[in-house]
DNA sequence: AGCACGCCGACT
DNA sequence: GTCGGCGTGCTC
């Protein structure tokens, strides 16, 4: 027996239960001398495991028979400290997911595996100067050699494994014989790029900048909302407040949306900043990851800057955090541990103690909601002089009219004069591929995906028809399947069918399609975005994809073929991003001396909404959408949370969350009203049937405290393990 | 989740 | 007579 005073160590483990796991200290270490925060390789189930340590307690739940030491201790120090321990605990316990689960997406797949925290940073390899005299001719015989050799050539600095792995091949034998033959060297190479020598002072900040910067407190909790339409200067007063968060020998963490993280961006940090910047994206190898989160760690790097998950970088002197682009999507995880960085960002400043800026030219209603209750500051930069003018909106009524391939004459004629005047044009589809639905003339089949509730998207340059939700695809039939009638007819439009179009009808102008199919290779999108930038008259048809993040110099004109799913979407969220797509898209447009256009095609012209929008007047759509929330008692304005269920089986989704409903109500659900089950907006995805339960509640309080107890029970309820099942606190897409 | 145990159908 | 199907239970 143990005695009740021999300390227990408490460690998360990489498995979906909602509990901490109990050991024993290894033989001959002092437990109560051991940190929470260090890796522990540890006995579960049949095999070994990588857990973190949470807590060293006196007593466990569990008898001490049944406890087994732990293996081995895999740190002296903590990889996460107590701040980041308790944002995790805290997003663990708010999501109502897993600890164990969190813990290991805040760290580097590296560090996840057991590697060590390694010293030194990523290698470079560098051409010698031998290798600059070396005739090629001598590795004639070893082409991928000679293909390295050359590409390395021109980088005296050296590039690190990271950049080799673009170039498509396996490079690292050959490197081997290089390094052999003396012309390749190997550098431990630092972490991070050096600053620039000489940062480049910025602008000297107009007043209303200097008016949002002076309002950001600096040593405290502050959370502000920088509402400015792009061109009004956000970015430099977030470089202003991380320059007075340097000064005073502090960090600051930048969140980016997923595409808004750009070399542009990037270069615009490290051209005015006097310090290491760390970047972390998806796009890292686990070896750059690794560096960019030790040197944030280590306080190395005065800025770091990344996606999502950069959230849960660890920071040795956190001093500010800045949310760019605050309302885009995806800060919200979509799948697993579905937080929201925005909002842990909150969390996370309130705990440091720091300021905090969320920025948008198109605020979330949920931020627009918390600055009316006092929880975050407004801070507003109107647009600035000598800046390109407001574009002027026009709504095109296309009721009865005729359209060519989905557009208007009147948007047609404007292309043309916007295009004869040497400006681009930028048309948005809200879809892509040719078509969204094929269907036979003769007897009315159309194409249905076998494992989804949806048609299958024509997609004629690879004469495939595609599923959108579950990827699966087919030959595009030559004739109908059922009656052999050769009338096919491809309903509605997608970006491959006006893209084809408009190349067709402007014979001269070059056409850019960018959308998930053309930008998937790596690097195209950045590719497309330089030829844009050329200039010329050109133009782009793309999906939302191309609303963000960048800025055309060239483009004077934006049309939206279709604004009409805004209104009447079934996903409440509709009108919210229809706004801020259009408002986002007409900062694209213009400059100074050529206004920009922006033209909107709708069988509605009347809708008050697109009405609002045509006033250019974000706060006031927005104040409107928000009073309709209101009375519709829909997020922000109550909060919601979504269990949903799926399985091959018909039956057992409703099936769970018929039972899953009962436990909540057992547990008494005041306060919380539950609507469901109800079948998730598309029944059949991939196969298998969906179906979700609804929760919602005036006050996050008693919905908190209904989900701990609740999902501590579905976790064991025998008949979620027939089902696929998750949940969704702050829920963004309803299926 | 990942893995083993366990009790019922078509095969060497 | 077995190989193997996935239902059920467990992981300190």
């Amino acid at each position: 027996m143990n005695p009740p005073t021999a300390p227990i160590l408490r460690v998360a483990v990489p498995a979906p239960l909602r509990r901490l796991f109990d050991y024993l200290p290894p033989a001959g270490v002092d437990a109560t001398k051991l940190p929470p925060g260090i890796r522990l390789r540890v006995p579960f189930g049949r095999g070994q495991v990588i857990g973190v340590l949470l807590e060293v307690v006196r007593e466990s739940d569990m008898p001490a028979s049944r406890l087994k030491p732990v293996t081995e201790i895999l740190d002296a120090r903590p990889l996460l400290d107590a701040e980041l321990l308790d944002l995790l605990r805290w997003a663990s316990r708010y999501y109502q997911h897993p600890i164990g689960e969190a813990i290991q997406q805040a760290l580097p797949a590296a560090l996840r595996k057991g590697a060590p925290l390694r010293p030194q940073g990523v290698p470079r390899f560098r051409p010698t100067a031998e290798s600059l005299e070396t005739d090629p001719e001598t590795l004639k015989r070893a082409p991928r050699q000679q293909i390295l050799l050359a590409h390395l050539r021109p980088h005296p600095e050296g590039l690190t494994p990271g950049q080799l792995d673009e170039l498509g091949f396996a490079w690292r034998e050959p490197m081997k014989r290089l390094m052999a033959r003396g012309l390749i060297l190997r550098e431990a190479g630092a972490c991070l790029p050096a600053p620039r020598p000489d940062p480049r002072p910025g602008p000297t900040p107009n007043a209303d900048q200097q008016a949002a910067i002076d309002a950001v407190e600096a040593d405290t909790y502050h959370a502000c909302l920088l509402d400015g339409v792009t061109g009004s200067g956000k970015t430099e007063v977030y470089l202003r407040l991380i320059e007075r968060t340097l000064a005073a020998g502090r960090q600051a963490l930048v969140l980016v949306p997923e595409i808004g993280l750009t070399p542009q961006l990037l270069e615009r940090f490290r051209a005015r900043l006097a310090t290491p910047v760390a970047v972390l994206h998806s796009g890292l190898n686990a070896s750059e990851r690794l560096c960019a989160w030790q040197a944030a760690a280590r306080g190395e790097a005065g800025v770091i800057i990344g996606t999502r998950s950069a959230l849960f970088t660890p920071l040795a002197r956190p001093g500010l955090i800045v949310v760019d682009e605050e309302h885009d999507l995806s800060f919200k995880q979509q799948d697993g541990f579905r937080y929201s960085a925005r909002d842990l960002a909150l969390v996370r400043a309130r705990n440091l103690d720091i300021p905090i800026v969320l920025g948008s030219a198109t605020p979330s209603l949920e931020s627009l909601e918390n600055c009316r209750r006092g929880r975050l500051t407004r801070l507003h930069l109107p647009a600035r002089a000598g800046e390109a003018a407001p574009p002027a909106f026009r709504l095109l009524d296309v009721r009865g009219q005729k359209l060519q391939e989905g557009l208007s004459a009147q948007l047609l004629a404007s292309l043309e004069a916007h295009l004869a005047a040497g400006n681009q044009a930028l048309v948005f589809i809200n879809r892509r591929g040719f078509a969204p639905v094929l269907m036979c003339h003769a007897c009315g089949w159309h194409a249905r995906c076998r494992r989804c509730d949806a048609h299958l998207t024509v997609h004629r340059q690879h004469r495939r028809l595609r599923c959108h939700h579950c990827g699966s695809e087919q030959p595009l039939p030559p004739v109908c399947p059922d009656c052999g009638s050769t009338e096919l007819l491809h309903m509605g439009f997608g970006t491959e069918r006006v893209a084809d179009f408009l190349a067709a009808r402007f014979p001269d102008v070059p056409v850019l399609r960018i959308d998930r199919d053309t930008t998937r290779r790596r690097g195209a999108l950045q590719a497309m975005l330089e030829r844009i930038h050329a200039g010329g008259a050109q133009i782009l048809v793309g999906t939302q994809m191309l609303a963000k993040g960048h800025h055309f110099p060239n483009l004077t004109l934006v049309a939206l073929l279709d604004a009409d799913y805004g209104l009447f979407s079934a996903d409440f969220r509709a009108a919210e991003r229809l706004g801020q797509l259009v408002l986002q898209v007409a900062g694209r447009a213009g400059r100074a001396e050529a206004p920009g256009e922006v033209l909107i095609q709708t069988h509605h012209p009347d809708s008050p909404l697109l009405r609002s929008l045509l006033r250019q007047d974000y706060a006031r759509y927005a104040s409107e959408l928000l009073a309709e929330r209101r009375q519709a008692e829909l997020p922000p304005c109550t909060h919601l949370a979504l269990l949903r269920a799926e399985a091959v089986d018909a039956e057992a989704p409703t099936a769970f969350l018929r039972e899953a409903r009962q436990r909540a109500e057992a547990l008494g659900s005041e306060g919380v009203q539950i609507f469901g089950p109800m079948p998730s907006p598309m029944e059949r995805r991939a196969g298998r049937i969906r179906a979700q339960l609804l929760l919602q509640a005036h006050d996050r309080a008693p919905l908190q405290t209904l989900l701990s107890p609740w999902l501590q029970t579905l976790e064991s309820l025998p008949a979620g393990r027939r089902v696929r099942w998750s949940i969704d606190v702050d829920p963004l897409e309803m299926f």
